[in-house]
RNA sequence: CGCGGGGUGGAGCAGCCCGGUAGCUCGUCAGGCUCAUAACCUGAAGGUCGGAGGUUCAAAUCCUCCCCCCGCAA
Protein backbone atom coordinates (compact mmCIF):
# COMPACT_ATOMS: atom_id res chain seq x y z
CA UNK A 1 0.00 0.00 0.00
CA UNK A 2 1.24 3.58 -0.49
CA UNK A 3 1.17 5.15 3.03
CA UNK A 4 1.57 8.60 4.28
CA UNK A 5 3.07 8.99 7.67
CA UNK A 6 2.66 11.22 10.16
CA UNK A 7 4.60 11.24 13.68
CA UNK A 8 6.96 13.04 16.11
CA UNK A 9 8.41 11.51 18.88
CA UNK A 10 10.37 8.48 19.43
CA UNK A 11 7.11 6.53 20.13
CA UNK A 12 6.10 6.92 16.56
CA UNK A 13 9.68 5.71 15.14
CA UNK A 14 8.94 1.86 15.58
CA UNK A 15 5.80 2.36 13.62
CA UNK A 16 7.10 4.38 11.05
CA UNK A 17 10.12 1.39 10.30
CA UNK A 18 7.57 -0.95 10.90
CA UNK A 19 5.77 0.12 7.91
CA UNK A 20 8.40 0.70 5.37
CA UNK A 21 9.62 -2.62 5.58
CA UNK A 22 6.23 -3.73 4.31
CA UNK A 23 4.72 -0.91 1.77
CA UNK A 24 5.30 1.97 0.25
CA UNK A 25 5.69 4.75 2.53
CA UNK A 26 5.51 7.92 0.34
CA UNK A 27 5.90 10.62 3.12
CA UNK A 28 6.26 11.39 6.29
CA UNK A 29 5.13 14.28 7.89
CA UNK A 30 6.43 15.73 11.92
CA UNK A 31 6.84 18.56 13.15
CA UNK A 32 9.28 20.94 12.13
CA UNK A 33 12.84 21.29 13.75
CA UNK A 34 12.93 23.25 16.27
CA UNK A 35 15.35 24.99 18.90
CA UNK A 36 15.89 22.85 21.44
CA UNK A 37 18.53 21.51 24.67
CA UNK A 38 21.07 22.71 25.68
CA UNK A 39 22.51 25.85 23.46
CA UNK A 40 19.14 25.73 21.79
CA UNK A 41 20.37 23.96 18.97
CA UNK A 42 17.90 23.38 16.12
CA UNK A 43 17.02 19.60 16.79
CA UNK A 44 14.95 17.38 14.11
CA UNK A 45 12.58 15.45 15.48
CA UNK A 46 13.08 11.64 16.41
CA UNK A 47 10.85 10.48 13.45
CA UNK A 48 12.41 12.50 11.26
CA UNK A 49 16.01 11.74 11.86
CA UNK A 50 14.35 7.68 11.15
CA UNK A 51 12.62 9.33 7.67
CA UNK A 52 15.85 10.52 6.72
CA UNK A 53 17.91 7.50 7.25
CA UNK A 54 15.19 5.33 5.54
CA UNK A 55 15.75 8.15 2.69
CA UNK A 56 12.09 8.97 2.68
CA UNK A 57 10.47 12.09 1.89
CA UNK A 58 10.02 14.79 4.84
CA UNK A 59 7.68 17.46 5.14
CA UNK A 60 7.51 19.61 8.43
CA UNK A 61 4.44 22.12 7.77
CA UNK A 62 3.34 23.89 10.75
CA UNK A 63 -0.25 23.71 10.17
CA UNK A 64 -2.60 21.75 8.06
CA UNK A 65 -5.67 23.89 8.51
CA UNK A 66 -4.68 25.82 5.38
CA UNK A 67 -6.19 24.29 1.56
CA UNK A 68 -2.70 24.81 0.14
CA UNK A 69 -0.86 22.12 2.79
CA UNK A 70 -4.52 20.05 2.20
CA UNK A 71 -3.88 20.18 -1.49
CA UNK A 72 -0.55 19.25 -1.20
CA UNK A 73 -1.15 15.98 1.14
CA UNK A 74 -4.14 14.88 -1.24
CA UNK A 75 -1.58 14.93 -3.94
CA UNK A 76 0.55 12.06 -2.68
CA UNK A 77 -2.56 9.56 -3.91
CA UNK A 78 -1.77 7.55 -0.81
CA UNK A 79 -4.49 4.88 0.13
CA UNK A 80 -3.82 5.57 3.41
CA UNK A 81 -2.28 7.03 6.25
CA UNK A 82 -0.90 6.45 9.77
CA UNK A 83 -0.55 8.73 12.22
CA UNK A 84 1.05 7.91 15.91
CA UNK A 85 1.57 10.83 17.76
CA UNK A 86 1.64 13.46 15.35
CA UNK A 87 0.92 16.59 17.11
CA UNK A 88 -1.21 18.66 15.32
CA UNK A 89 -4.85 18.94 14.80
CA UNK A 90 -5.67 16.99 11.58
CA UNK A 91 -8.71 19.03 9.87
CA UNK A 92 -11.37 17.55 7.50
CA UNK A 93 -10.19 17.68 4.50
CA UNK A 94 -7.15 15.64 5.66
CA UNK A 95 -8.69 12.83 7.32
CA UNK A 96 -10.65 12.28 4.26
CA UNK A 97 -8.06 12.72 1.82
CA UNK A 98 -7.23 9.09 0.90
CA UNK A 99 -9.64 6.00 0.25
CA UNK A 100 -8.60 4.64 4.08
CA UNK A 101 -8.71 7.44 5.59
CA UNK A 102 -6.30 8.37 8.04
CA UNK A 103 -5.55 5.71 11.08
CA UNK A 104 -4.38 6.13 14.44
CA UNK A 105 -1.62 4.40 16.71
CA UNK A 106 -2.91 5.25 20.30
CA UNK A 107 -1.48 4.40 23.19
CA UNK A 108 -4.31 3.44 25.52
CA UNK A 109 -6.96 0.50 25.70
CA UNK A 110 -9.86 3.08 24.06
CA UNK A 111 -12.05 5.03 25.78
CA UNK A 112 -9.88 4.69 28.30
CA UNK A 113 -7.34 7.53 28.25
CA UNK A 114 -8.32 9.58 25.15
CA UNK A 115 -5.63 12.39 24.82
CA UNK A 116 -2.32 13.27 24.56
CA UNK A 117 -0.75 11.34 27.92
CA UNK A 118 -2.18 8.09 27.89
CA UNK A 119 0.63 6.09 29.18
CA UNK A 120 1.87 8.20 32.44
CA UNK A 121 -1.74 9.03 33.45
CA UNK A 122 -2.73 4.96 33.27
CA UNK A 123 0.17 3.97 35.58
CA UNK A 124 -0.73 6.84 37.36
CA UNK A 125 -4.17 5.85 38.30
CA UNK A 126 -3.22 2.13 39.15
CA UNK A 127 -4.67 0.33 36.29
CA UNK A 128 -3.67 -3.30 35.79
CA UNK A 129 -2.92 -2.80 32.18
CA UNK A 130 -2.22 -0.63 29.25
CA UNK A 131 -2.21 -1.51 25.64
CA UNK A 132 -2.10 0.02 22.08
CA UNK A 133 -5.43 0.52 19.92
CA UNK A 134 -5.54 0.77 16.18
CA UNK A 135 -8.51 3.03 15.34
CA UNK A 136 -9.97 5.04 11.93
CA UNK A 137 -9.65 8.58 12.95
CA UNK A 138 -12.52 11.00 13.20
CA UNK A 139 -12.44 14.66 13.52
CA UNK A 140 -12.95 14.13 17.99
CA UNK A 141 -10.32 13.56 20.12
CA UNK A 142 -9.34 9.89 20.08
CA UNK A 143 -13.26 9.23 19.21
CA UNK A 144 -12.87 7.46 15.90
CA UNK A 145 -14.31 3.56 15.62
CA UNK A 146 -11.57 1.18 16.55
CA UNK A 147 -9.71 -1.37 14.20
CA UNK A 148 -7.53 -3.66 16.78
CA UNK A 149 -6.24 -3.80 20.19
CA UNK A 150 -3.49 -5.02 22.31
CA UNK A 151 -2.49 -5.12 25.59
CA UNK A 152 0.03 -4.67 28.18
CA UNK A 153 0.24 -6.10 31.63
CA UNK A 154 1.31 -2.85 33.74
CA UNK A 155 3.39 -4.73 36.59
CA UNK A 156 4.02 -3.08 39.82
CA UNK A 157 7.49 -1.99 38.96
CA UNK A 158 6.93 -0.98 35.45
CA UNK A 159 8.20 2.82 34.98
CA UNK A 160 6.45 5.30 32.31
CA UNK A 161 9.45 4.86 30.15
CA UNK A 162 9.04 0.98 29.73
CA UNK A 163 5.77 0.98 29.18
CA UNK A 164 5.78 3.75 26.53
CA UNK A 165 8.63 1.40 25.28
CA UNK A 166 6.44 -1.55 24.98
CA UNK A 167 3.40 0.16 23.66
CA UNK A 168 5.79 1.38 20.88
CA UNK A 169 6.96 -2.07 19.85
CA UNK A 170 3.26 -3.05 20.15
CA UNK A 171 1.42 -0.33 18.20
CA UNK A 172 4.09 -1.06 15.31
CA UNK A 173 3.05 -4.50 15.34
CA UNK A 174 -0.69 -4.15 15.24
CA UNK A 175 -0.51 -1.38 12.63
CA UNK A 176 1.02 -3.86 10.40
CA UNK A 177 -1.80 -6.36 10.61
CA UNK A 178 -4.07 -3.90 10.57
CA UNK A 179 -3.41 -2.81 7.66
CA UNK A 180 -3.19 -5.85 6.48
CA UNK A 181 -6.36 -7.04 7.26
CA UNK A 182 -7.69 -4.01 6.87
CA UNK A 183 -10.45 -5.53 4.74
CA UNK A 184 -12.33 -8.30 7.20
CA UNK A 185 -12.07 -5.84 10.44
CA UNK A 186 -15.45 -4.51 11.65
CA UNK A 187 -14.53 -0.94 13.01
CA UNK A 188 -16.40 -1.05 16.80
CA UNK A 189 -17.80 2.37 18.07
CA UNK A 190 -16.34 3.59 21.47
CA UNK A 191 -18.25 3.69 24.27
CA UNK A 192 -18.06 7.26 25.42
CA UNK A 193 -19.77 6.41 28.95
CA UNK A 194 -16.21 4.87 29.32
CA UNK A 195 -14.30 7.34 28.31
CA UNK A 196 -11.80 9.02 30.31
CA UNK A 197 -8.68 12.21 29.50
CA UNK A 198 -5.29 11.73 29.91
CA UNK A 199 -4.84 15.44 30.29
CA UNK A 200 -1.09 16.79 29.70
CA UNK A 201 1.78 16.61 32.07
CA UNK A 202 2.54 19.66 33.48
CA UNK A 203 5.71 20.05 34.77
CA UNK A 204 4.37 21.48 38.23
CA UNK A 205 2.73 18.28 38.93
CA UNK A 206 6.22 16.80 38.73
CA UNK A 207 6.74 18.23 42.35
CA UNK A 208 6.54 15.51 45.03
CA UNK A 209 3.79 16.25 47.27
CA UNK A 210 4.01 14.81 50.78
CA UNK A 211 0.58 15.83 51.86
CA UNK A 212 -0.56 12.46 49.50
CA UNK A 213 0.10 9.13 50.24
CA UNK A 214 3.08 7.19 49.65
CA UNK A 215 1.05 4.54 47.11
CA UNK A 216 -0.03 7.60 45.18
CA UNK A 217 3.21 8.90 44.84
CA UNK A 218 5.12 5.62 44.58
CA UNK A 219 2.45 5.71 41.39
CA UNK A 220 2.99 8.83 39.75
CA UNK A 221 7.13 8.69 40.43
CA UNK A 222 7.09 5.57 38.13
CA UNK A 223 4.96 7.17 35.90
CA UNK A 224 6.79 10.08 35.55
CA UNK A 225 10.39 8.13 35.26
CA UNK A 226 12.07 9.03 33.04
CA UNK A 227 10.13 11.77 31.52
CA UNK A 228 9.37 14.63 33.16
CA UNK A 229 10.30 12.53 36.18
CA UNK A 230 9.24 13.84 40.12
CA UNK A 231 11.36 15.68 42.43
CA UNK A 232 11.67 17.71 45.61
CA UNK A 233 13.43 20.26 46.57
CA UNK A 234 16.16 20.04 49.65
CA UNK A 235 18.02 23.33 50.79
CA UNK A 236 17.24 24.98 47.46
CA UNK A 237 18.68 22.33 45.31
CA UNK A 238 16.57 19.82 43.33
CA UNK A 239 16.73 16.20 43.99
CA UNK A 240 14.80 14.15 41.00
CA UNK A 241 13.46 10.87 42.41
CA UNK A 242 13.44 8.77 39.74
CA UNK A 243 12.33 5.32 41.85
CA UNK A 244 10.59 4.38 45.21
CA UNK A 245 9.04 2.24 47.87
CA UNK A 246 5.88 2.83 49.41
CA UNK A 247 5.73 1.71 52.88
CA UNK A 248 2.91 1.07 55.65
CA UNK A 249 3.34 2.47 59.10
CA UNK A 250 4.04 6.36 60.52
CA UNK A 251 6.60 8.08 62.02
CA UNK A 252 4.37 10.24 63.97
CA UNK A 253 6.24 13.02 62.13
CA UNK A 254 4.68 15.75 59.48
CA UNK A 255 4.59 14.89 55.91
CA UNK A 256 7.55 15.47 54.42
CA UNK A 257 9.74 14.74 57.22
CA UNK A 258 12.79 12.85 57.07
CA UNK A 259 12.92 9.90 58.96
CA UNK A 260 16.10 8.70 60.50
CA UNK A 261 17.28 5.20 59.51
CA UNK A 262 19.58 2.86 58.52
CA UNK A 263 18.26 1.87 54.97
CA UNK A 264 18.40 4.79 53.12
CA UNK A 265 16.34 7.61 52.57
CA UNK A 266 12.93 7.40 54.28
CA UNK A 267 10.22 10.48 54.42
CA UNK A 268 6.62 10.68 56.08
CA UNK A 269 3.65 10.78 54.13
CA UNK A 270 0.11 12.25 54.66
CA UNK A 271 0.09 7.90 54.77
CA UNK A 272 2.88 5.60 54.83
CA UNK A 273 6.18 6.35 54.49
CA UNK A 274 8.32 6.38 51.15
CA UNK A 275 11.57 5.23 50.56
CA UNK A 276 13.47 6.71 47.73
CA UNK A 277 15.60 3.63 46.15
CA UNK A 278 16.62 5.83 42.92
CA UNK A 279 17.85 9.62 43.01
CA UNK A 280 19.48 12.55 40.97
CA UNK A 281 21.23 15.23 42.16
CA UNK A 282 21.80 18.03 40.16
CA UNK A 283 24.46 18.17 37.48
CA UNK A 284 24.47 14.49 38.32
CA UNK A 285 23.80 11.21 36.81
CA UNK A 286 20.55 9.23 38.48
CA UNK A 287 21.77 6.54 41.02
CA UNK A 288 20.77 4.32 43.45
CA UNK A 289 19.84 6.13 46.88
CA UNK A 290 22.32 4.38 48.62
CA UNK A 291 24.98 5.36 46.58
CA UNK A 292 24.73 9.15 46.95
CA UNK A 293 24.33 8.66 50.82
CA UNK A 294 27.81 7.80 51.20
CA UNK A 295 29.27 10.76 50.07
CA UNK A 296 26.28 13.24 50.74
CA UNK A 297 24.23 13.61 53.78
CA UNK A 298 20.53 14.76 54.25
CA UNK A 299 19.87 16.55 57.82
CA UNK A 300 18.04 14.42 59.90
CA UNK A 301 15.37 17.12 60.73
CA UNK A 302 14.68 18.64 57.81
CA UNK A 303 10.58 18.95 56.29
CA UNK A 304 10.61 18.85 53.22
CA UNK A 305 8.47 21.11 51.19
C1' C B 1 26.40 32.74 21.62
C1' G B 2 19.52 30.80 26.38
C1' C B 3 20.86 29.95 32.18
C1' G B 4 23.60 26.77 35.37
C1' G B 5 26.19 22.43 37.95
C1' G B 6 30.01 18.69 37.57
C1' G B 7 34.53 15.50 35.99
C1' U B 8 39.46 13.89 42.74
C1' G B 9 42.16 5.79 44.15
C1' G B 10 36.53 0.53 42.26
C1' A B 11 31.50 3.60 44.02
C1' G B 12 29.60 8.17 46.27
C1' C B 13 31.33 12.78 48.15
C1' A B 14 34.78 16.83 50.70
C1' G B 15 38.97 19.89 49.58
C1' C B 16 39.17 24.66 45.16
C1' C B 17 36.90 31.34 46.95
C1' C B 18 41.84 32.32 51.33
C1' G B 19 47.92 28.02 46.19
C1' G B 20 52.34 24.59 50.02
C1' U B 21 53.32 16.96 51.30
C1' A B 22 45.20 14.23 48.86
C1' G B 23 40.68 13.48 53.01
C1' C B 24 35.74 11.13 54.37
C1' U B 25 31.89 7.09 53.86
C1' C B 26 31.74 2.42 51.37
C1' G B 27 34.11 -1.39 48.67
C1' U B 28 38.67 -4.55 47.93
C1' C B 29 42.81 -7.47 50.20
C1' A B 30 45.32 -9.45 54.72
C1' G B 31 45.01 -10.49 59.86
C1' G B 32 42.14 -10.61 64.52
C1' C B 33 37.57 -11.39 67.36
C1' U B 34 33.13 -14.51 67.05
C1' C B 35 28.95 -20.51 67.00
C1' A B 36 28.21 -16.98 63.19
C1' U B 37 27.67 -12.42 60.13
C1' A B 38 26.67 -7.37 55.03
C1' A B 39 28.71 -6.95 62.62
C1' C B 40 33.18 -5.30 65.26
C1' C B 41 38.80 -4.37 65.75
C1' U B 42 43.73 -3.84 63.28
C1' G B 43 46.62 -3.19 59.07
C1' A B 44 47.39 -2.82 53.61
C1' A B 45 46.89 -1.98 48.48
C1' G B 46 44.97 1.48 45.07
C1' G B 47 44.84 8.33 42.58
C1' U B 48 50.08 11.71 36.72
C1' C B 49 43.11 15.26 41.21
C1' G B 50 39.18 14.74 32.65
C1' G B 51 43.18 16.59 28.80
C1' A B 52 46.75 20.45 26.92
C1' G B 53 49.20 24.92 27.79
C1' G B 54 50.32 29.21 31.14
C1' U B 55 51.38 32.02 35.95
C1' U B 56 54.41 30.60 40.38
C1' C B 57 59.84 28.67 44.39
C1' A B 58 55.25 25.67 44.67
C1' A B 59 48.64 24.28 41.43
C1' A B 60 43.42 19.48 42.65
C1' U B 61 43.44 24.68 44.10
C1' C B 62 44.68 30.87 39.89
C1' C B 63 44.39 32.00 34.10
C1' U B 64 43.45 30.16 28.81
C1' C B 65 41.79 26.47 25.37
C1' C B 66 39.75 21.47 24.49
C1' C B 67 37.00 16.75 25.61
C1' C B 68 33.04 14.31 28.36
C1' C B 69 28.57 14.17 31.77
C1' C B 70 24.25 16.42 33.88
C1' G B 71 20.19 20.04 35.87
C1' C B 72 16.93 24.18 34.26
C1' A B 73 14.59 26.28 30.29
C1' A B 74 12.46 25.16 25.48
Amino acid sequence: MKIVFMGTPDFSVPVLEALAKEHEVVCVYTQPAKEAGRGQKVVKTPVNVAADNLKLEVRTPKSLKNTEEQEKFAALNADVAVVAAYGLILPKPILEAFPKGCINVHASLLPRWRGAAPIQRAIEAGDEKSGVTIMQMAEGLDTGDMLLKGEVAITPEMTGGELHDALSQLGAKLIVETLRDLEHIQPQKQDDALSCYAAKIDKAEAKLDFNLSAEVLERKIRAFNPYPATYFMYEGERFKVLKAEALDGASGRAPGSLIPNDTGLLIECNLGMLLITEIQRQGKKAMPTEELLRGFSFKEETILE
